[in-house]
DNA sequence: CGTAACTTTGAACATCCTCAATGTGAGTGG
DNA sequence: CCACTCACATTGAGGATGTTCAAAGTTACG
């Protein structure tokens, strides 16, 4: 679960493969060449922590498989997720030299680590150079709307429905099985996420079940049966 | 208000202004230029209609005075407003050929209105092309983190009290007075942007006006006194 | 099996939404 | 200038929803 017990930091990664210039889409091709590369291919397990917002920002990132979360601790002591991140979906800082938020792996990642020089030195090709910085940004703010609409809902229980629509999507995406949803995160992850608590997020689960609307097959692990309600849950459900 | 009687469509804007490629930083500058302009100038009344969602996307905007808001409309009809614009804040599609909200000006305002084609023909310099692009981003990518940020507070009074910090802040920005804060925008609109109703934010002003932390001197302009407790409004307030 | 982390449920209380009524201020026409 | 109107803001009451604190159920893993 996101930031209470961290078993891991990053450094317990494994490198492996180097990525160069002409390969920045990511996944998959790795040519020969000559130039330094733009970053690294990197695992690791989940609870790890990739970075602490505040940290001086040396990196970029992407993920290649996984699910990576970013949160952000207020003054308070309580945590706001500021997103859930699948693969292809950068995280990471871009116009900041500072972290602005933490990121966690929730499940096992592999994530492609972007160097800083990358984006700010000349010696790699303007073109990768403001294509990737681009497609992150856009990466950014669609993570960032698509949790403001979510967060825009009335009661708990739309929030949730939409959050397993957005799971759901973001599965089939990635090529994934869409129907019966796979849950990686924790009810305090998807509490923090959407802006409530673990048990208002348990009830609705539990209510959404009873209802028919879905089925729990585990914790972790819901079929979706009645996409139509699941899309517009009313007032008084 | 937004949304319920729009009066003026931008057809009623006076153009005014062009904008060339070097000057595309907006505010203020209007070289000689031999080249087509990147946009112009544009006025509009308080209420205006500046686009409507799945509309097609023909101009990037920049606010240079006043205040835009912009919105989306439910399946079930309800509203969620997506942001309040101010001073030096893009709007308007960049990836995409439909505007993604619709957009209105909440007070009397002048834009910059970006030409389509400045950032797909080939004849606009690449710098000042990928340059506004990234700062377009950038923005939308910041006014959706501070919304989901708002958001995801757990009472009313906390989420509006965010949003008089918000405001604040932003007049500074742009050189007016930042303390008593200027309200442009209805309660309907305050309660759609933070996911309430407009009772909920006129109980919330009451309650943070009688306990000293703000005084109500209309309601659009508020003086904000204890900023301390404003920030961090408890629970049981 | 036993522990630890996570999930679910219960009960009491706080907050919020809904519906309804009243208050307020700007603009309009007599 | 004075009603009158209209949109917006505020307040009240009752019911729905959500939070808190506490306890019991579940699962994975040593």
């Amino acid at each position: 679960m996101l930031t209470m017990h961290t078993k891991f930091s990053i450094n317990a990664a494994v490198r492996a493969t180097e990525i160069y210039p002409d390969s920045f889409s990511g996944v998959g091709d790795q040519p020969e060449r000559h130039s330094r590369p733009l970053g690294h291919i990197e695992t690791m397990p989940a609870g790890c922590n990739i970075y602490m917002q505040d940290d001086p920002a040396l990196s970029l990132f992407r993920v290649i498989d996984g699910t990576v979360g970013t949160f952000l601790v207020m003054e308070n002591g309580s945590r706001r997720v500021t997103g859930f991140l699948y693969e292809s979906d950068y995280f990471g800082p871009i116009f900041s030299d500072r972290h602005r938020f933490s990121a966690e792996a929730i499940t096992d990642c592999t994530v492609v680590r972007y160097n800083r020089q990358m984006w700010t030195s000349r010696d790699v090709p303007d073109f990768a150079q403001s294509q990737i910085i681009l497609e992150a940004l856009r990466s950014e703010r669609k993570t960032a709307e698509e949790h403001a609409l979510l967060l825009g809902g009335l009661t708990t229980c739309a929030k949730l429905a939409g959050f397993l629509l957005h799971l759901s999507r973001r599965a089939a995406q990635r090529g994934e099985t869409e129907n019966p949803v796979a849950i990686p995160m924790t009810r305090y992850d998807i509490a923090d996420f959407l802006g409530t608590t673990p048990e208002s997020v348990s009830r609705c689960f539990t209510k959404l079940n009873r209802s028919g609307v879905i089925r729990m097959d585990t914790p972790d692990s819901v079929t979706l049966i009645d996409w139509r309600r699941l899309s517009n849950i009313p007032r008084g459900f």
